[in-house]
DNA sequence: TTTCGCTCAGAAAACGTTTTCTCATGGTAG
DNA sequence: CTACCATGAGAAAACGTTTTCTGAGCGAAA
């Protein structure tokens, strides 16, 4: 039933050598390499790549590791890669880790075992020292305070301080904040946040909400609850955005007549909530050819010095006040 | 460097035959099993999975296949069947055709070559032939018109017909339906919406969209510049519902003052623009366990009869009048 | 013409496991 | 006490390729 090479070499009268070869496309006779080709069509072979990567000991495989794949954010990135890595003939696997450190170390252990040639990932544990792995790897979107490795992030602080620096304009004086506990991005954008918000005299308080759904409810509800209700809230992304916003409308309360809402994201849908939200975009597209181009770079001189590749969002303001102040201000991130 | 399974034997004191028995579980000698253990944990050994494939000829993989990993239908899918497939202990490749029949051919050859288990399959083509694979395939969302498979699909006839009786008890006269022109599952929504239109004495335009971005812009400007505008649309999912609502903004008209917009998919941000879309709701977690179910079904018993799962999806009415007209009318589609 | 490479194809080894085969040991039934 | 079967461990084969090794053929240089 099972068609192997063996069969096609028999039917083209080569040796499976020969059919390897012109399979692989070394230079073979080319009277034979015809006879091997219409072999191959008459049996209808298929490669087994399971024998071929044993073999040839490289298995042609990324592996692509993210926090939470519902994230447009990440989905977006994975396109990039993907398309990135199946023009280079490689094939990709996608992980999901839900945020869960657990997860994420039985996913570096099938890395391992699938030997792959190398990892793209995007952390879940912010502090926590993994143990070493043998295949190159960069990070992307968060980096592991501790370590050194590649990696592609956003200029999170500036980011932050240029969301602040917006809202400041807009007249806005209590800002609350929402930020990923788990992740260092998170950390980051929340002490942008907080230092901008210092050096413009803006009241904050911000707040580091967990990955779980029950639990940041709860404290975006105190927050929203609490007797002098801030009145602009950001959120450290689209995800949380999203959570925000129907928190609010559970309150009856209106964006932005009520209270504005700002963060990080650019997701297609932000722009149709009320006058449009007002968001950090990040270059999801330069983030994965980067992150490819690194890794690839990488594979090639496996011992040359890590890189770190700082990009700018850029700030999209919405809302017709939000505009106004942007023609005004000019403030403006600059792109790349 | 590389350390095998002869590594942890000879550390153990045992032959690699033992140690790949105590790694499978087989009843084998309590001391030499600790023994092994012990030897695979100083060694650091990570089976080989290629070769481990290899020899025992069998993957445990499914190759996933949807058409656009975009849409948040086909994420969120994913989602249930990779847990699902985790907790069994297999690994799935993910795959994405962007609707092109020519990338679903070559991810249906790797698969093949990956000597996968079985394929969950949402089939880009909509009435081309394939040639046979041989693995077990389920369908999902589409099925192949001339093709026997096992397949879970919506019952989109149904679902499309109770879309245009709510609209049609909200008082509107003149429909247009925007429907996915590759899909057999848009071809069916659009007889569901035109036999109810029909019984119901409503004036429809239905449209075929494809995939590419810019034609569909182009037709459904077309139809909005059209002399006497429909006074609602209906789209055949959630990526078109988003299209359409950017230029339905793009020409300045409202939802739902100007033009009410309706469609299939429930995607978080619905319920935010204007009062709220009316959607049909697909039962995705439903739908990616039950592939799941029937995948392994068919691997157990591959010659058993096909069969074909129909679900009913949910009407989520919003809007305030949308409400009010539920609650007149009950129009609510059974679960399940 | 002889010899020295050089190219190219087949034979055989190798990749790292699992599985089959073989054999020893020990317990049980006759 | 012998014969038989069951259990379990090591030896060796096998999985389907690629790659190394070997040798044949041939053109060019001496």
């Amino acid at each position: 039933m099972a068609v192997g090479i063996r069969d096609v070499a028999l039917a083209a009268g080569v040796s499976p050598a020969t059919v390897s070869r012109v399979l692989s496309g070394k230079s073979v006779d080319p009277a034979m390499r015809d006879a091997v080709l219409k072999a191959v069509e008459t049996t209808g072979y298929r490669p087994n790549l399971a024998a071929r990567r044993l073999r040839s000991q490289h298995t042609n495989t990324i592996g692509l590791i993210v926090a939470d794949i519902r994230n447009p954010f990440f989905t977006a990135v994975s396109r990039t890669i993907e398309d990135m890595a199946s023009r280079q003939g490689l094939r990709i696997i996608l992980c999901n880790t839900d945020e869960d450190p657990a997860k994420e170390d039985a996913y570096l252990d099938l890395m391992e075992e699938e030997r792959v040639t190398g990892v793209i990932l995007a952390p879940a544990r912010s502090a926590r020292r993994s143990k070493p792995r043998d295949f190159p790897t960069v990070l992307i979107d968060r980096t592991i305070p501790g370590e050194v490795f590649d990696c592609v992030v956003l200029d999170n602080i500036a980011m932050a301080d240029a969301l602040v620096q917006h809202l400041a304009h807009l007249g806005h004086r209590r800002i609350a904040g929402l930020f990923g506990a788990e992740s260092n991005t998170g950390q980051e954008r929340r002490k942008g946040f907080e230092d901008a918000a210092a050096r413009l005299g803006i009241a904050t308080t911000s707040h580091a909400v967990p990955h779980a759904q029950g639990e940041a409810a709860q404290m975006l509800h105190d927050v929203l609850a609490h007797a002098d209700r801030p009145d602009a809230i950001v959120a450290s992304n689209g995800v949380m955005l999203m959570g925000v916003l129907r928190e609010l409308r559970a309150l009856g309360l209106q964006v932005p007549a009520d209270i504005a809402l700002a963060g990080f994201d650019n997701i297609d849908w932000m722009e149709f909530v009320g006058e449009g939200l007002t968001v950090i975009e990040q270059p999801v597209e330069e983030i994965g050819r980067t992150a490819m181009t690194m890794l690839t770079d990488r594979i090639a001189h496996p011992d040359g010095p890590a890189r770190k590749v700082v990009l700018q969002g850029r700030l999209i303001a919405r809302g017709s006040s939000g505009a106004q102040a942007m023609r005004k201000t000019g403030t403006q991130a600059k792109a790349r």
